[in-house]
DNA sequence: CGACGCTGAGACAACGTTGACTGGGCGAGA
DNA sequence: TCTCGCCCAGTCAACGTTGTCTCAGCGTCG
């Protein structure tokens, strides 16, 4: 069975448009014609011509054809989250790519792991790609680096936290308000001391919702403790030593507000460990698979992540269409769940 | 302050190497070297023309010059995962990425929802764009579509799954041995009555997962009992309601295999409602988080999606560092994490 | 019956970049 | 002194596609 091609059975080039032409015995622009669906062709000379694409495996060059249309789309947005392997990012991700679809837009994602120094590679690497937008976590605090891409057409849009420095649309959950709720919460089941483990006060969101619970304590006229209050980072390990140092303090509090989703569960790991899940009430900030199965229920501020996910996207494709109105943030509320955790009543007397 | 500039505040247009080589006083050609970092141009004149570009705020057109250089690399791979929303599919994006970042590469991703049609139209979406390279959680059965960009250069690996009607590479767990040693463990706990309650059986990994509990039976001398096995699909309420019907069978099973992620929280949903999860013993395939907090811990066989993703990846780009050799499946193994409900005891007379 | 408009297809240049080649200036060796 | 070759920057065309213009063919109307 010798033939004649003695090609090393890898890579022939891909066929170009010039080829499918000469097959279909007509001028280039035809094919294009045809590709884009201009209705001035043939009827028989569209079927020529895409019969001739099918044998060769013709499939149109999007990068070639984005470079010398007009607007100079490319049919693809760009995403910076966090880490892309986190369930709050994961969703997120997963939301933009829902209205991307419908509109034949494909999201490149890039995870930041809160390093300001790779947020502004990475937008840069996508920009260098020519994305038509961008859907960015922001991980500095600083995005004045885009004004210029802003200015030259690159839409974008801010998500869980607002742009530093930079004239952006934004979604954003309710951070504050959402804290705010959570320690009421604890308030109403009696609690008088509500410890506050949360994520380092330097990330925006962390420090809102550190500010709802200051502001829930000044309003119940409850003092300001900082040895209750820790700012740990968003590791679980951290989260389980700050829990069991609060607890282990002179005058315990008798309830936890946990402001992060890692936080929060280091904090149910460290109750558990201590046989106190039953006697310490916990409020998390952020929803998190399995927290209704524990025993007790793990009660949570729940963020709406599809809605922040799909606003945000929505907001991006309207500005690709030719919204000029003024930038905007966007509130997704949050809502309390209880579950038990968050019901658990003050021990000991009532101090008012 | 009326400016000459009645621009309306938006887009300019963006800055080609044309007007940085106008503005330093060079050839665009130069420009493009010291873009390029060729070394023979005189130091003088590269920061001249890298202080026009900053002045200008360029940035270069990757897509202008990957269609124009020589490989026609995009710098871009395409990710097709089941749903970037969950846990195996998100860690996996990022362990790509991972491995991609270190090459300057950046990953597109989208979900497939074990759609086969969709599968295709995003393949060829990836491909439109000329991504150098796919990695591919594949939801049909048939990868032949692939052949011709196989051909044209475009590398590929598959993961989770091995591609049908295509030689590619790939990258997959254990699957039948990981169920074997499932089912062995729950054997030697005294179980002769086991339950199967996992993912549609159309599903390879599924089915894969399925033979190993079969034979696991038939080396035990265990008759097969299709009574107790259930192919439920991926969702936790059918998972609970199958868990339901198993368990109130006149003969019920002693212990549960659950033999996919989703499948094994509804049974543990189902067990917990029902008050038996401390009666009725269970193992899970793919672990999943929280999985230890619980009471009875959940005992699995955990999948190493990292470096299932790690692997796939180095795969990739070592194809694309030109590796010509054949074509090969690499296995990564699984293993079992004892947690407790797998070693809950079989009750009851032993009956051999 | 000739000018006119319309329909459908091709020619040409250009998008922003880089590969291949060209050419001027200058030092070294014959 | 002249040539050779090297160094460095410039010119030109091309990557695959599409916007603009042109033009052939044909039917219509005054």
């Amino acid at each position: 069975m010798t033939q004649g091609e003695a090609a090393p059975r890898s890579t022939r080039s891909r066929p170009t448009m010039r080829e499918v032409a000469a097959l279909a015995g007509v001028a280039i622009k035809t094919v294009s014609r045809v590709f884009n669906g201009v209705p001035t062709v043939d009827p028989a000379i569209v079927t020529r011509v895409r019969e001739a694409a099918d044998k060769l495996g013709y499939r149109p060059n999007l990068t070639a054809s984005s470079l010398r249309r007009g607007d100079g789309r490319t049919a693809t947005i760009g995403m910076l989250v966090e880490d892309a392997a986190n369930p709050f990012s994961a969703v997120l991700t997963r939301t933009v790519e829902n209205v991307a679809r419908k509109r034949g837009v494909l999201v490149l994602v890039g995870s930041l792991d809160e390093d300001p120094s790779r947020e502004r590679e990475l937008a840069q690497a996508l920009i260098d790609r020519r994305v038509d937008g961008l859907v960015i976590v922001p991980a500095g605090r600083d995005q004045s680096y885009l004004i210029n891409e802003q200015h030259t057409g690159t839409r974008m849009v801010f998500v869980d936290r607002e742009a530093g420095l930079l004239d952006a649309d934004a979604v954003v959950s309710e951070n504050r308000q959402g804290a705010l709720t959570a320690v009421n919460h604890l308030l109403k089941a009696g609690h008088r001391r509500i410890a506050y483990l949360g994520d380092r006060a330097s990330i925006p969101t962390a420090a809102q919702r550190f500010d709802g619970y200051r502001h829930a304590l000044e309003v119940a006229h409850i003092a300001y403790d900082d040895e209750i209050v820790r700012h740990v980072g968003s590791s679980e390990e951290a989260a389980i030593a700050a829990t069991e140092q609060v607890l282990s303090l002179p005058d315990p509090p008798t309830a936890l507000f946990t402001s992060q989703n890692f936080v929060t569960i280091g904090a149910v790991r460290a109750l558990r460990a201590m046989g106190l899940q039953d006697t310490v009430a916990q409020v998390g900030f952020d929803d998190f698979p399995l927290a209704d199965i524990l025993s007790p229920g793990i009660s949570v501020i729940a963020q709406d992540v599809e809605q922040v996910g799909r606003t945000a996207a929505e907001m991006l494709f309207h500005r690709l269409d030719g919204d000029e109105s003024p930038t905007r943030t966007v509130t997704v509320p949050t809502r309390l769940i209880e579950r038990g955790s968050g019901e658990i009543p003050a021990e000991g007397p009532c101090h008012d």
